[in-house]
DNA sequence: CTCTTCCAGCTTTTT
DNA sequence: GCTGGAAGAG
């Protein structure tokens, strides 16, 4: 195995101990991609089959370019027969093939988070509730929360503490909606996003033999940024792995910023209970970025409670401070950004490639587009609306979801009348009434010609039985014709073709060539298929898309040109040049989190993010006015400025920045978490920092005045009294974050 | 049934 | 400032 010559070793300790659970904590940069792709090849080598391997990560993106690093160090056909892929992505393809036993069809649609929200608002609408209040996205919000945490409708419905929360929100009527949402999706033959996750938690729960068969299928188990999983994922990750226990999960809970998702710090926190005989390997050397912006990156994250102790360090060159822009207004701070790359592009020679601005928000993006234009600085922008988010590639896409599905109910609604056929709101509202009084779909009803006729005009049902003969004679051509031919035709016969040709407008130019665009996508899916002998059908192709995001076929990404995105979507990336703008109060930290220190926390941490992704150099700008929602507003510079040592910052603070001000103790001290003494009384400075690698339960039992204990929410703490006996045993605590609480023994999960 | 205008919403979002 | 749904007019 001489590729091993190339980890250092704590990343080669990691690779080889292949046997076992492994909790490795990658810091940013630390060469966590390549201990997952080592680990891997290494497992490859030893003579384990590629099928019996399962590498799960968050992203195609992150997929995708393991496969190609894997597939350098061993051979192609190994590397292609893992069981490499996003959650989504790998459970998706295992409940197609176990779909019957759910009551679904193995050619399931995935509705996505349009789709949802459509079929959400005329479920309100059906129980004739006020969608002011029971608005769909925050409706949408709460049924993906609870699938998350595989709470389903009748649970959901039976929990006091979620009816409570709901009627004091002033809509009691979530659970109803809840139940109605999924019956509708099971009739229409579709999951969301997160029935993905939730059903295969169905499947292995309901089907012990289905469970069984994929636990030995899969004898090693990988997950990648583990910190973001959530319920639903870890308890997946947990059946699989139960007996075999060859588990290794890599990630840094420092970088966790998706809790807003339903995203589980404490999976990791957590992960040594699960499995106690599990072995840890900490990554922190960073080989990325200059000491400067590690230590910067570090007095920072520092702040921070809830964390694993660990001390990320750098050996690279100390490289430049970091630069500060204030700007007096938002187009003034696109304009130095601007100025800034030119000028560092032209005086060191660096491509525009090597910059990245990121911000907090998606609306920041536009003033810095006009910017970066007017120097004629090339860009591109990540996110926003994604291809397959336009309406006319929404609008194929119906036609092809609808054809595979013909219960697809989101997608004959999106196409019925479009192009128009003269069937409106009316007569859909007729069918869909009708159906909904029948329990059956609308395709039913419209495929009947009894029913249709009871509700419609003659020449109105006429007019529905073009359409449903039209996708009808598609439909049948699917098991038999490839993906290409069946797109291709029906972008014809359906006339959308022709409906974007009359239209002249540059806009209807733009949408008849993204039209043309997917019908490529489809031509180089079927071709790629037939190629590699598997299955080119329509059905495979609606299957990879509704899980592919824009990032993922990203054709300006090898260009030289600066890439401007959301600091979220950075996660993962590398850059020699960072920007961050938009460094204000209520921007950043956003105004949601400032007050909420589980938030703020998550805020800093992204900061965290922020920071990590420069290999060589920072500029963090900000503006003290800037025009949000209508009007321009003052603006403070975030405390996110503040909270960097200032040694790592360029020249002295501009007292007019007007940092906000701080309690005195956390100014600027930073110190390394090993220098924190521990001593003998209890104040709260001296309460101890347990490793959170050594936690385990409480026995409520022992546990005294005086004992030191450790509560994932609050971090660590001593009990300073005890009252109550048996179930309503009672521990007052003194957290080292400074707070007390009195704890119920029998609900707080302590560890020692 | 269709077209236009009006109005509310608005953090992040790997799937 | 932009988007997408709702409502009103023809």
């Amino acid at each position: 195995m001489n590729f091993l010559n190339e980890l250092n070793s704590k990343q080669l300790e990691a690779v080889e101990n292949t046997e076992g659970p492994s909790l490795v904590i990658a810091g940013a940069g630390s060469g966590k991609t390549r201990v997952l792709t080592y680990r891997i090849a290494n497992l490859l080598a030893k003579g384990v089959p590629p099928y019996s391997i399962l590498a799960l990560t968050f992203t195609n993106k992150a997929a995708k370019e393991m496969q190609k690093r894997i597939s350098q160090l061993v051979d192609y056909n190994s590397a292609s027969n893992l069981w490499m892929g996003t959650f989504h992505s790998i459970f998706s393809r295992i409940l197609r093939f176990e779909a019957n036993k759910l009551g679904y069809s193995s050619n399931f649609t995935i509705y996505d988070t349009q789709d949802s929200k459509n079929l959400i608002r005329s479920i309100i609408g059906d129980l004739k509730l006020d969608n002011k209040v029971y608005k769909p996205n925050d409706v949408l919000g709460r049924i993906s929360m609870a699938k998350n945490n595989l709470i389903v409708a009748d649970v959901y419905a039976q929990s006091s503490n979620i009816i409570n929360a709901d009627k004091k929100a002033q809509k009691p009527h979530i659970a109803e909606i809840y139940k109605l949402y999924q019956q509708r999706c099971k009739q229409c033959d579709a999951m969301d996003f997160d029935d993905l996750l939730l059903q295969t938690n169905i499947l292995f729960r309901d089907f012990p033999d289905v469970l069984e068969k994929y636990r030995n299928k899969f004898r090693y188990v990988l997950v990648d940024e583990y910190q973001d999983t959530n319920y639903s994922q870890y308890l997946i990750i947990k059946k699989l792995s139960q007996y075999h226990r060859n588990i290794c999960v890599v990630g840094d809970d420092a970088q966790s910023i998706y809790s807003f998702r339903g995203a589980r710090i404490e999976n990791i926190l957590n992960f040594n209970v699960d499995y106690p005989e599990s072995k840890l390997f900490k990554l922190e050397r960073n080989y990325r970025s200059t000491t400067t912006i590690v230590d910067a990156a570090n007095s920072v994250i520092h702040r921070n409670k809830e964390q694993i102790p660990k001390t990320i360090f750098s050996e690279n060159e100390r490289g430049e401070k970091i630069k500060i822009l204030r700007a007096l207004s938002d187009k003034e701070e696109g304009n130095l950004i601007a100025g800034e790359i030119f000028r560092i592009a032209n005086y060191e020679q660096e491509k525009f490639s090597d910059f990245a601005v990121l911000y907090r928000t998606n609306a920041q993006s536009r003033i810095l587009e006009e910017s970066l234009r007017r120097k004629n600085i090339p860009y591109r922008v990540y996110g926003g609306l994604s291809f397959y988010q336009r309406k006319e590639i929404k609008d194929m896409m119906a036609y092809l979801r609808l054809i595979v599905n013909n219960n697809d109910e989101e997608a004959l609604k999106r196409i019925i009348n479009y192009p128009q056929r003269k069937i409106g709101e009316t007569t859909i509202e007729k069918i869909r009434s009708l159906a909904l009084q029948k329990q059956v779909s609308l395709w039913t009803v419209i495929s009947n010609n009894d029913l249709l006729s009871a509700i419609v005009n003659r020449p109105t049902a006429e007019r529905i039985n073009g359409f449903r003969a039209l996708i009808e004679k598609f439909s049948e051509r699917v098991e038999i014709d490839s993906a290409y031919d069946i797109a291709n035709s029906i972008a014809l016969a359906s006339g959308i073709v022709e409906e974007v040709s009359n239209d002249a407008t540059p806009e209807g130019i733009s949408r008849k060539e993204n039209i043309q665009e997917l019908l490529n996508a489809v031509k180089s899916f079927s071709e790629t298929a037939y190629k590699e002998g598997i299955n080119d059908k329509l059905a495979v192709f609606l299957e990879e898309v509704s899980l592919l995001t824009d990032q993922d076929n990203d054709k300006n990404a090898d260009t030289n040109r600066v890439t401007l995105m959301t600091i979220h979507s950075a996660k993962g990336l590398e850059f020699p040049n960072i920007i961050v703008s938009g460094m204000e109060e209520e921007l950043f930290p956003s105004q949601q989190s400032s007050t909420r220190n589980q938030a703020l926390e998550e805020e800093r941490r992204l900061f965290y993010v922020a920071l990590t992704r420069a290999e060589k150099r920072v500029i963090l700008s900000f503006s003290t006015t800037r025009y949000r929602n209508g009007q321009t507003m003052s603006r403070h510079c975030s405390r996110f400025i503040g909270e960097i040592n200032p040694l790592y910052l360029e020249g002295f603070l501009d007292p007019l920045m007007e940092m906000p001000r701080r309690e005195p103790e956390k100014t600027f001290s930073y110190k390394r978490p090993e220098s924190r003494t521990v001593a003998t009384a209890q104040k709260v400075q001296d309460i101890p920092d347990i490793p959170f690698a050594n936690l385990t339960p409480v026995d409520t039992d022992a546990i005294t005045a005086g004992t030191f204990i450790y509560h994932l929410q609050f971090g660590s703490g001593q009990v300073i009294a005890v009252e109550g006996v048996g179930a309503n045993k009672k521990a007052k605590v003194q957290f080292k974050n400074g707070g007390v609480k009195v704890l119920l023994l029998k609900f707080a999960k302590l560890y020692k």
